[in-house]
RNA sequence: GGGCAUUUAGCUCAGCUGGAUAGAGCGUUGGCCUCCGAAGCCAAAGGCCGCAGGUUCGAAUCCUGCAAUGCCCA
């Protein structure tokens, strides 16, 4: 084997900050074993991260101080080896040894200058395709049949999306599901209500709102049944599956069983009806999803797993992972404080054995590295043992619960509640986006007069639900969110539009020079300290996502994002770009066409479009 | 009762596998448009990182206990 002093002979200079910090990694981990040969607790390649502060230099070292004990040294003479194995790599302009044995890295501005370079005609944009040839499948929205979409659909369809694409980003085949649920006892009770008291006019305007208030009529009807007939009901009358439980039962009750009993036979005309529930809603539900620029690869929802489920039960009791308990069929959890009930002791199915067949139609078709669910927190436990029993089944991939918490609203005292449906305190998905449009349209208007009204227009849209998807987005998903409409309509601060902004005057920037017949460089050359920040930050990119996608947590990437942007508004608020004298203008030119490039297609993997004017 | 999460500035939140003096946005205060777009830029004030122990060269980060809040299961 080498030694280091041969190692340093390569003369070619690394193209990315990846390659770079690999590169130097291994050196220093060399110059270590090179001391202390074949030493345990030395890794194949010490870590290098990013400088805590810009007075550090681009990157820094810290393992010294980890490496100090089991290596029986002082951690700056340690640091002293990995300094002097760093200083002569091509790309290293200066490394220092600083307070108890950090080593701080300063890059050279060829190195950055000749990454952007490099990025500038990369199709990938210089992230790597690490995970080419793998498939993850992600599984979001999942709205119900003849149900509106209210905004606690939102995160998941928003999430799911932004995921679809960054994983898309990274090399994955990606296969994009939406787990609709159209299978379940609510149709029985539907069914009654549609025949005996169905609006046709309301149902041709708006079908989604009148199987709503069908359904609603339905609840209404019954409970007010109940209640003639002196009957007890359970408190949450608008649970299906308390339903169930009810032994004395009113007649609507008793016909909407019998009318779900027909459905799950197959009765033919229960079967049309159930289907025309399912297409309308579809064509509505795809509606919103056009104007979220929302697309799926398949939409199998439960129904379509329903013919497999008595023998998955079957089998799983004979290969002992289910067994039969008071009548049920369950699989018991190890660690879980409750097992998975698969069949109830009525015969009937339940979303556990519905996401185990769906696991199992996936395995099969596609063969995923990973499957990700982008489903409430409060789903956790039914996760923990889904893949549980997915595992014994024989699932080797990874099932991950992409996890967000509950939404919680402001009420009229300013306290934080969780907000219901049924009261009608929680916003409609569609009319959450109109009145985001209708806001950043007012904001169009005041601030770009110049506009035109189709313009205009077009800009409240891109930038009214920019700014909803960024605010879902750019927080970390496993908290309650604090839903407060005026806060999540804002247009400034940490927004979409603050970075569609930045974009759209970089645009104007260039359109300017375009007309003024300027060359744009070829190279960037990075001489102010202004110049050299913004190039070396966009240099974060492809590791920035590479990380949102491992992490599945795309607040990630709107956080470099916004810094992005803000570093790019510093920079033309302090530097003259169209008035530089010509060779400097020519390399910000490129340099700001990079960072726009970088803005736009960061942003798309978000899901939030880019106006060329605002 | 059992389980899972959360607790960081007045408010809403970041803080990657432990690393150098804890960061944003909003709000507050003060500057900047005869100069490529003020939906912008610059600056200031504002913190026992829930509490108490522990682990170590070093803890917002890891461990234990406690408290508060939220959710799930019967």
């Amino acid at each position: 084997m080498l030694g280091s002093a041969a190692m340093s002979s390569s003369t070619a200079l690394p193209k990315s900050l990846p390659m770079v910090c690999a590169e130097l990694g291994r050196r220093a981990a060399q110059a270590l074993s090179d001391k202390f040969p074949a030493h345990p607790a030395l890794p194949i390649e010490l870590p290098l991260l990013p400088a805590s502060k810009p007075e550090f230099g681009d990157l820094q070292v810290n393992a010294c101080l980890q490496l100090a004990k089991p290596l029986g040294q002082k951690p700056r003479e340690l640091a002293q080896l990995v300094e002097a194995a760093l200083k002569t790599h091509p790309a290293v302009a200066k490394t220092e040894i600083a307070g108890p044995g950090y080593v701080n890295v300063h890059l050279t501005d060829e190195f950055v200058s000749g990454c952007l370079h490099e990025l500038a005609s990369d199709p990938h944009h210089g992230i790597e395709q690490l995970h080419r040839g793998k498939s993850v499948v992600v599984d979001y929205s999942s709205p119900n049949i003849a149900k509106p979409m209210h905004i606690g659909h939102i995160r998941s369809t928003i999430i799911g999306a932004a995921l679809q694409r960054i994983f898309a980003a990274v090399g994955y085949r990606v296969i994009a599901d939406n787990h609709l649920g159209d299978w379940g006892t609510q149709f029985g009770k539907l069914i009654v209500a549609y025949r005996n008291w169905l609006d046709e006019a309301a149902f041709a305007r708006d079908p989604i709102g009148e199987l709503v208030r069908l359904y609603q009529k339905f609840v209404t009807d019954e409970k007010a049944q109940a209640d003639a007939l002196s009957l007890a009901r359970p408190a949450k009358a608008d649970d299906d599956d308390e339903d169930d439980a009810v032994a004395e039962v009113t007649p609507l009750l008793a016909a909407a069983r019998a009318e779900l009993a027909k459905l799950q036979k197959g009765d033919p005309e229960n079967l049309a009806l159930w289907k025309r529930f399912v297409t309308v809603s579809l064509a509505e539900f795809d509606k919103t999803y056009a104007r979220l620029g929302v697309a799926f690869d398949t939409v199998y929802g439960e129904s379509h797993f329903h013919p497999r489920l008595a023998s998955l039960v079957a089998e799983l009791l004979a290969s002992g992972i289910a067994e039969e308990s008071r009548g049920a069929v369950i699989c018991n959890v190890d660690g879980a404080p409750a097992p998975l009930l698969i069949r109830k002791a009525d015969g009937s199915f339940l979303y556990g054995t519905t996401d185990l067949a769906t696991i199992e139609q996936r395995v099969r078709d596609y063969q995923p590295e990973r499957i990700l669910y982008v489903v409430g927190t409060p789903q956790q436990l039914h996760f923990q043992q889904v893949f549980f029993v997915a595992r014994k089944m024989g699932c080797r991939c990874s099932l991950e619960h992409i996890s967000f918490g509950s939404m919680r609203f402001k009420d009229k005292d300013g306290n934080y509640t969780t907000g219901s449906t049924r009261k009608g305190n929680v916003p409609l998905l569609d009319e959450y986006l109109d009145l985001a449009t209708e806001r950043a349209a007012e904001v169009a208007r005041q601030k770009s007069a110049d506009l035109s009204e189709a313009e205009l227009s077009e800009v409240a849209r891109v930038v009214g639900i920019g700014a909803i998807k960024y605010s879902d987005l750019s927080r970390d998903r496993q908290q309650d969110i604090h839903f407060d409409l005026d806060k999540a309509l804002a247009l400034d601060g940490n927004t979409a539009p603050y970075m569609q902004y930045a974009y759209a005057r970089l645009r104007s920037i260039a359109r300017k020079a375009q007309a003024e017949g300027f060359q744009t460089a070829d190279a960037v050359t990075l001489v102010e300290p202004a110049e050299r920040r913004l190039g070396r930050r966009l240099l974060d990119y492809a590791t920035v996502v590479e990380t949102t996608a491992r992490t599945a947590r795309p607040h990630h990437l709107c956080e470099y994002l916004f810094d992005l942007a803000g570093v790019v508004s510093t920079f033309y608020t302090e530097l003259p770009v169209l008035k530089a004298e010509p060779a400097v203008r020519a390399s910000r030119l490129a340099l700001l066409a990079l960072v726009a490039k970088t803005l736009r297609h960061g942003l798309a993997l978000l899901g939030i479009e880019v106006p060329e004017r605002m």
